[in-house]
Parts: structure tokens; sequence; C-alpha cells
DNA sequence: AAGCCGGGGTA
DNA sequence: TACCCAGGCTT
């Protein structure tokens, strides 16, 4: 595995030193995402934060703007909340410990694994999707990786393999090769340094491994955005629920449950009292917008409002007015920014 | 243990 | 369309 990856690592910058910073950065940046994807993004928030006190003390708009089009947000408040914790309780230095990280916000069992072994030494095993394919694989475990006890399983088996005297290494290694190598679709097993000896290959089920029993049911959302513009600023609001895209900013919201148009919306009480006060300038194609769990379809509406308008009912109390150019300095779903880039 | 949280690449 | 990606948090 270790003479593989000496050959065909790729050359990426998280891995030309051991600063804890970076490495962490990196590791919470890839969660659930591609190398290809979170490269750039890595690259921006080194530059933009050096240090992780410079991240500490960014205001967290800033930080989800950075974090834009990257998904699951979460990450992005829990890297901001990590950042102030490392500089509060340690002193703006990473713990070495697993047991230290792994209490930080966003950092869970890989995040921890990874920072403790590479950039500290420690011989704390990695389990990702890399290592759970490669393992299932070699291993030929047909257990259901959806169930707890089967990780285990597979913890168990890297933890009797890492070697002591490199286990950062070896950590890097078993992901490259999954990575590239041991790939979930058309793995390069003719090629592979385990022939004859995977169990998978042997059985000729290496795209069957791993094993996974749940699937992810999608629900079907419908959003009218109204954009209305008064003096050339528009009405946003920022999501605060338990919900997609907590903590970005976006236009007024209608959802409905089911496709409508805009004469069955229920508009705000203000508006159907005062029809004459507003009118549609503008109806944007339908958009279809989709995330892993759900599919949001999606209109624009471009909305007139008349100076007179009063914003006084609840209904509008989240929404603020911001200019064009602070606007682009908000965080917004990519669907928002598309739409608002046209 | 199960459900939720994005966006993009690939077959 | 379905699945996956250097997972973690909440319930």
């Amino acid at each position: 595995m270790i003479r593989w990856y000496n050959q065909n690592k790729r050359d990426l910058p998280w891995r030309k030193n051991r600063d804890p910073y970076e490495i962490w950065l990196a590791e919470v940046i890839l969660q659930q995402t591609r190398v290809d994807q979170g490269l750039p993004y890595f690259f921006h928030f080194k530059e933009k934060y050096p240090t992780v006190n410079h991240l500490a003390k960014a205001p967290i708009d800033d930080v989800l703007r950075c974090w834009q089009g990257l998904g699951y947000y979460s990450r992005a408040r829990n890297l901001h909340k990590c950042a102030k914790t490392i500089v509060d309780k340690y002193n703006g230095k990473f713990p070495s410990e697993r047991e230290d990280l792994i209490r930080l916000p966003g950092i869970g069992p890989y995040t921890s694994a990874a920072i403790a072994s590479f950039s500290f030494g420690k011989k704390e095993a990695v389990v990702d999707g890399n290592v759970i394919r490669v393992v299932t694989r070699l291993y030929g475990i047909e257990d259901d990786i959806s169930e707890k006890k089967t990780l285990n399983q597979i913890k168990i088996i890297v933890d009797d393999l890492i070697p002591k005297s490199i286990p950062g290494l070896f950590n890097q290694a078993i992901m490259e090769f999954g990575a590239l190598h041991c790939t979930p679709k058309k793995p390069s097993c003719h090629i592979c340094g385990f022939l004859g000896i995977c169990e998978a290959q042997i059985k000729g089920k290496q795209e069957k491994l791993p094993y996974k029993s749940r699937k992810t049911k999608k629900r079907i959302r419908y959003f009218n955005y109204f954009l209305i513009k008064i003096n050339d600023k528009y009405l946003l609001r920022k999501r605060e629920e338990r919900d997609i895209w907590n903590g970005l900013f976006e236009f007024f919201l209608i959802e409905t449950k089911t496709d409508m148009s805009f004469d069955q919306l229920q508009l705000p009480d203000k508006m159907i009292l005062y029809p004459q006060e507003w009118k549609i300038l503008e109806e944007s194609k339908t958009y279809k917008h989709l995330l892993s769990h759900q599919t949001i379809m999606c209109r624009f509406y471009k909305i007139h409002m008349s100076k007179e308008f009063e914003f006084d009912s609840k209904e509008w109390e989240e929404y603020k007015l911001y200019s064009k150019e602070e606007i682009d300095s908000l965080p917004k779903s990519i669907l928002i920014d598309r739409y608002f880039g046209e």
C-alpha cells in the first residue's frame, strides 16, 4: 500500500507540512467533498485566514461567504466555533490527543484521527469512505456498512494494520489508494498489487462492495422567491431555522407543498390589502435545484413596490433591505447566487 | 440507530 | 437517475 502511495500520490498542498491548522482546515473542507472541489476553497481560506487567530476573529457571515458553494454549511459554522475555542481555550494551539480533538465542534471520529496522525504522528487509524471501501473489498466484508458494528469491525482491522512507526503515512496511503485506485466504479483491479489476494476481486464482487442498505429518500419542495426592490435595495433575510442553508441569506420566500402558480400563492396580507401598490414585473423559468436529500423546484418573481408600501406586518419582520454590493458580500445558496448573478 | 445537512462529478 | 465524496450533529 505504501509502495503504491509513494509512486502514485497526488501533490496536495496540505501534505507539504504538518501544521495542524492547515491539516484541520483541509480535513473539514474535505468532509463529504472531493479533493478537486475543495482545493480552491482551501487556498482561499489559507490566504484570507493565514492562522487560526485570523479565522477566529472573522465575522461568521464572512466565513460562510467563503464557504459558499461547498454545501453542508454547518461545517463552516463549526469551523468558526472551533477556531474560537482553539484561540480561547488552547491559546491558539491545537491539542495533539485524539480524545481532546474529538470534543471540538466539527471534529468527529475521522477528523480527530486524521489530525492526530498527520500532524502529531499519533497511531490513530482513520476510517473514512475510502478506507471502508478498501477494507471491505480486501477482506470481503459483505455486512451492511450502515450499521455501526460493521464500522467497528473495520476499525479493528485497520487498528491492527497501522504501523507504529509511520501511522500518518499509512493513513494517507490507504485513503489515496481508495480515492485513485480502489474506486467505487471501475476499480483498477487489473493492475492492482492485491490481485489474487483481494477477496472481492477473487469473487468478482469488487463493485458490489461495500454494501449499504440505507437509502436517502428525496423530498420535493416548491420555493417561490419574490425579488422586491425598493430604492435600489432588495429585501432579504437570513435563514436561521433547522433546515437547509442555515446561516445563508435569501429573498422573500413563500414555500408551498405543491407546484403553484403566482395566483395560487398565499400572499402577505398587505399585498392582498393594497393590490394597487405592487405589480409583477417578471416571472423566471422554473429552476430545479438538486440536493442529495431534497429537490427544490424554484421560481423567482420580480415585484415592483411603490415607495409607500409599508413592511410593518409580522410577515416581513425578518427581512431587511440590502444594496447590490452588500448582497455580493453576503453568503447565499448556489441557487440564489446563480439567479442573482444573471 | 436513524435522519438531516449541499453541491458536484460520474456512469 | 443513482451513487459517491478525506463526515458530523441532532434527535
